[in-house]
DNA sequence: TGTACATCAGTGAACGCGCGTTCACTGATGTAC
DNA sequence: TGTACATCAGTGAACGCGCGTTCACTGATGTAC
């Protein structure tokens, strides 16, 4: 049953995946180990020789899903424009999605509830983000593109998950699209 | 045992407060119904004396947290101004007291989970939410001050759940300071 | 290079625990006469 | 107004269930000689 050293660090490395995106979809408690698991193609026993916790889990999964939300925010010569970030962030496709969606807007609230290690993360994650937006205000002063962007990022993370509440499309859509002309127009 | 009907009737009101206030400061899945009733002065077997689940007690909850939170936005003629609904909506109070906070902020993300009810009753409050904030823009018209305020109801929203992430207190007061600066002037 | 042994990734059963929910019971309240 | 009975709010034990975690086991991989 053993599988080289190469194929369980490939294994590893799946099961993160997976759990960013699990969690992203189905939410922290929502969401357990079996079912990551299982959907990572092996059995729940085995999960221990990997992390040490769910809580060890949780957070490679937000750090990761940050990154790889991140990335896409950033070009080959530094951040996108504050445009090109909303359209993708504030897109029903993001909303939509679970499997590179913002893990602030996905797990939010559930966040402050983790353990200190996975707040780190989160927290540093919203650092990253607002500094890639501050970096959108080039004209202004370090201070009040900073101030800028903590109101914008607060926005585009809310638009997203009051999207997801929202059980009328038509709002949901709205609530994107409006919340898209009010970032642009800042 | 048997209590008058006055009597159960407020155990019920007193039930649902309670609940209120716990499911704001322990979220959704974190507050078991034994620690509902005893906050409540009772033990779990009587719950559903009252209540015949969980999610029926969430949306009457849900429903009396939004109907608090969203009490003091409306004076005796109408919503009050941006600037008083956002410095309240904004202020560290709001972050750190869970007694009457708007649930979008403390429960938004678990929310997606709930069942259609819950939903329907989170999302008639983040309507009536929105139409008090677009008052506040009598000289725009309608279209577009209810544009606006979907964008605002998102940035305060989003700025308080952030807030309670972070875990370094300076970050967090910025971001609600920022917020309430950048809502004021919009 | 070949052999003997140690390691350990993955399996599947089992653990204790807390959850939402149910139930038999109690005894004060409500109702019928 | 008083009496006999039905109702039912609240108690506390019990239920089944799924959770995170542990464990004995398997057998292929890695290591030592």
């Amino acid at each position: 049953m053993r599988k080289s050293r190469q194929e369980a660090a490939e294994t590893r490395e799946r099961i993160v995946a997976v759990a960013a995106r699990e969690f992203n979809r189905g939410g922290i408690e929502g969401t357990g180990l079996s079912d990551i698991m299982k959907a990572a193609g092996l059995t729940h026993g085995g999960f221990y020789k990997h992390f040490s916790s769910k809580d060890q889990l949780l957070t490679e999964a937000v750090s990761q899903a940050l990154e790889r939300a991140q990335a896409s925010m950033e070009g080959p010569r530094g951040a996108r424009s504050l445009d090109g970030i909303a359209a993708d962030y504030l897109s029903k496709d993001h909303r939509d999605d679970f499997d590179s969606s913002c893990p602030l807007a996905s797990l939010g609230t559930e966040l402050r509830f983790a353990e200190s290690d996975t707040r780190q993360v989160a927290s540093k994650g919203l650092e990253r983000f607002i500094s890639i937006v501050a970096q959108s205000f080039p004209d202004l002063p370090p201070r009040e593109a900073n101030a800028k962007a903590h109101a914008i990022v607060s926005t585009m993370v809310g638009a997203v998950m009051l999207s997801r509440i929202v059980n009328d499309t038509r709002l949901s859509d709205q609530l994107l699209r409006d919340t898209r002309e009010f970032v642009t127009k800042a």
